[in-house]
DNA sequence: CCCTGAACCTGACCGC
DNA sequence: TGCGGTCAGGTTCAGG
């Protein structure tokens, strides 16, 4: 469920039990995750870490010689664990600090990524392209239309692209796009500074919600059952198709929009 | 520049 | 129970 407020969730819930901990040992069961988990990855054994930071949907481990980048993809999941917990089927990655803690990745479809880098991680070839951070005054409506007008694609697309700005993905998009009232097929160079300026207000009012709901799972952080669909009850439009809008009661209507699903009120969106 | 489709994987779910 | 088809929160890439 690694969505940006997710993967926030999870930086607030390990970064108490790892920072300035020592690394012990890096065992991999599987390196072949979207790239191969580098041997170099082992240079963290034996440093302290010295921040836990997040750029988009990546989580950045800091140690002196080089920064750990990791991706959860589509189904991965990090749990922090205290004692001895046999691996199941897909736990990946074991990160063990001296101290007994220990982060485990699970990543049953493997799209997930463990890398490594010695330079700056901004540098590195995953992050160097990423436009800024939703949450982030960069990112605003002067930021934001200068994009949309130079651009003539459907505004969905233009705010999933990691380009544009980071850590929008699917459902928050949907769910950004339906706030500030505009159809997810809206070509972008069609969309005036006003309203652009209530997709920027939506982008971040969405994410800072679904922070908080995570918030929540935040408490139970340590049962392994994790806790799906924690902000489900507030999703207004996804994974709605053919039920009544909150606002007009009209049907949600369901496409397609670049391979993914794509969930809009034709009476509210515009 | 922009869109589409395919690819990387596994699991859950649905209808028959 | 089993089987085949479809879908899934992400991202990159090739091709038109």
């Amino acid at each position: 469920m690694p969505e940006l407020p997710e993967v926030e969730t999870c930086k607030r819930g390990i970064e108490p039990h790892l920072l300035n901990q020592r690394v012990k040992s890096v065992i991999i069961r599987r390196p072949d995750l979207r790239w191969p988990i580098p041997q170099q990855i082992q240079t963290m054994c034996g440093k302290k870490i010295q921040a836990i930071t997040r750029r988009g949907k990546y989580l950045l481990f800091k140690t002196t010689p080089g920064t750990a980048i990791l991706h959860l993809g589509m189904s991965g999941r990090l749990f922090v664990l205290m004692k001895k917990l046999a691996p199941k089927k897909h736990d990946h990655v074991d990160i063990c600090m001296q101290n007994g803690v220990y982060l485990r990745f699970c990543d049953p479809r493997r799209f997930g990524a463990l890398l490594w880098t010695e330079n700056a991680a901004n540098e590195h070839f995953l992050l160097n392209h990423l436009g800024p951070e939703p949450l982030s005054t960069v990112f605003n409506t002067q930021y934001l239309y200068a994009k949309t007008c130079t651009a003539k694609r459907s505004i969905k697309l233009l705010i999933m692209d990691s380009k544009i700005v980071v850590g929008v993905g699917n459902i928050y998009a949907n769910e950004a796009l339906f706030q500030a009232g505009i159809h997810p097929k809206r070509l972008s160079h069609r969309i005036s500074q006003e309203r652009i300026a209530s997709l920027v207000t939506a982008i971040k009012q969405v994410l800072e919600r679904a922070i908080k709901a995570g918030g929540t799972t935040l408490r139970d952080f340590h049962d392994s059952q994790g806790n799906p669909g924690y902000f489900q009850q507030d999703l207004k439009v996804y994974g709605r198709a053919a039920q009544s809008c909150i606002i007009c009661h009209n049907s949600i209507k369901m496409i397609r929009l670049g391979q993914r699903s794509t969930f809009y009120c034709p009476n509210c969106q515009k």
